[in-house]
RNA sequence: GUGGCCGUAGCUCAGUCGGUUAGAGCGCCGGGUUGUGGUCCCGGAGGUCGCGGGUUCGAUUCCCGUCGGCCACCCCA
């Protein structure tokens, strides 16, 4: 009898340790909401020509990644890779943005990828998308909202690297020009480059292979058209006066199609590793024609869950508890467990040690359980006290019942 | 998808130059007399040595395959 295991790429998060993952999914939603955002909740498949027209045949997330199926009347559905295509669609769907719409999400992503630390095939994202707005403060509200939420989840000198790849018109005399330059060169690039060159040229500039090779070459914001410059130039100005640092990174391209402009991503400097992008966004003003929707100017950005956590500084996890109660023996059991509900009715986060176990091993318990204060019901019940011992402090003594919850909130 | 490293208790790992009862630390459970955790002391439970096949008198140890994890590339969050 073999035993089961998660399929691969996927991991089970078991409390306690999944306290910090609602620690994350809550400070994101408290977040996005100071922000204006509100939750967009979209299926977590997708017909698969959604993400084929809108992520981009020539991305290796379509090219390859997809986890695709087809259901019993054979369509060809595809659990997720990214959150933005499925909600345009489902803005476009429901009649378009009126004025501007602010839209959050959170949940799972599906890559079909050769798994590591950081890159899971299920993988958590959590993200927002600014509809129906062209202004550069959009773009700066939107990277300010990712770097807070990031300093708030304790992730240590991050750093975000900003680009703009400028607008579609633009880019087509740049591309011509950067095919050009890397045909002279065309001996030094690698394998993987050359394929690129033909589908999607920009990618070639951030391949680690070729770093030497694209040295010197033409980069995107040097071929700018007047409007994406001014809004690069007002994105810069909006990010100095909120305080937000930031890196220029000329060769910042990302592998989704459907950006153009401002383009960035979070970089946390200590944790070195390949996966190092901890989030990121773009602006991505063609989508909704190419969804079949009306023009809309749109930016957005997707953290990723899974990554910020292991760039988090190490911490101990929170206490969950406001109280533990314990009985003095088993005589006074049914007496805890009653008055135990009763916390629990007036909003008390408690619990309790079941079943005959000692004093020591019902503290013991209770420290294990993350409880911040332990209430012993004993003899001191008879005259309506009980007594709590604060468990970080261990200071100690008797209240009468009626104050528990003062004494809680004092501690 | 390419290349490489790894897989022994819940966790981190030691070990067996192929041989008879596989170990440690942490964790877990209990105890150190009367109602007290996180420190200390004592005791206990817990292992198909990832799975399948091969070689062998004999495999956890060698070989092959497979599954899984990790690292780099790739990709991206």
């Amino acid at each position: 009898m073999t035993r089961f295991r998660g399929p691969k790429g996927t991991d089970d998060i078991l409390p306690p340790a999944s306290r910090v993952w609602s620690r994350a999914e809550l400070t994101f939603i408290e977040l996005s909401g100071v922000y204006g955002y509100e939750p967009a909740i979209t299926p977590i498949f997708e017909s698969t020509e959604l993400f084929a027209r809108g992520v981009g045949e020539a991305t290796e997330v379509v090219d390859k990644q997809m986890y695709t199926f087809a259901d019993k009347a054979g369509r060809s559905l595809t659990l997720r890779p990214e959150a933005t295509a499925s909600v345009v669609r489902a803005v476009i769907q429901a009649g378009g943005v009126q004025g501007v719409m602010k839209a959050s999400y959170w949940g799972p992503m599906f890559r079909y990828e050769r798994p590591q630390a950081g890159r899971k095939r299920q993988f958590y994202q959590a993200g927002v998308e600014y509809l129906g707005e062209s202004a550069p403060e959009a773009d700066v509200e939107v990277i300010e909202l990712g770097y807070r939420f990031l300093q708030e989840m304790d992730v240590p000198d991050v750093e975000v690297a900003l680009n703009t790849i400028g607008d579609p018109a633009d880019r087509e005399a740049y591309r011509a020009e950067l095919t050009a330059f890397l045909q002279e060169r065309i001996d030094l690039l690698s394998e993987d480059a050359k394929a690129r060159m033909e589908l999607n040229p920009l990618r070639v500039l951030d391949s680690k292979a070729d770093v030497e090779a694209v040295a010197g070459a033409p980069v995107p914001i040097d071929h700018l058209g007047p409007d994406a410059f001014a809004h690069f130039e007002a994105v810069k100005a909006g990010l100095d006066r909120l305080g937000i640092p930031y890196r220029l990174e000329p060769r910042l391209v990302r592998g989704l199609d459907y950006y153009n402009r401002t383009v960035w991503e979070y970089i946390p400097r200590r944790y070195d590793a390949a996966q190092s992008a901890v989030g990121g966004g773009g602006r991505y003003d063609q989508l909704f024609e190419l969804l079949g929707g009306r023009p809309t100017p749109a930016v957005g950005l997707a953290m990723g869950i899974d990554r910020i956590i292991l760039a988090m500084a190490g911490s101990e996890l929170p206490r969950i508890l406001d109280l533990f109660v314990v009985a003095a023996g088993p005589a006074w059991r049914d007496e805890a467990f009653a008055w135990l509900s009763r916390l629990r009715h007036a909003g008390i986060r408690a619990d309790m040690a079941l079943g005959d176990r000692s004093v020591k091993a019902q503290f013991k318990a209770a420290d294990r359980r993350g409880a911040r204060a332990v209430a012993v019901v004993g003899d001191e019940w008879a005259t309506g006290a009980v007594t709590v011992k604060d468990l970080e402090t261990g200071t100690q003594q008797v209240i009468p019942i009626e104050e528990i919850t003062a004494w809680i909130a004092e501690h």
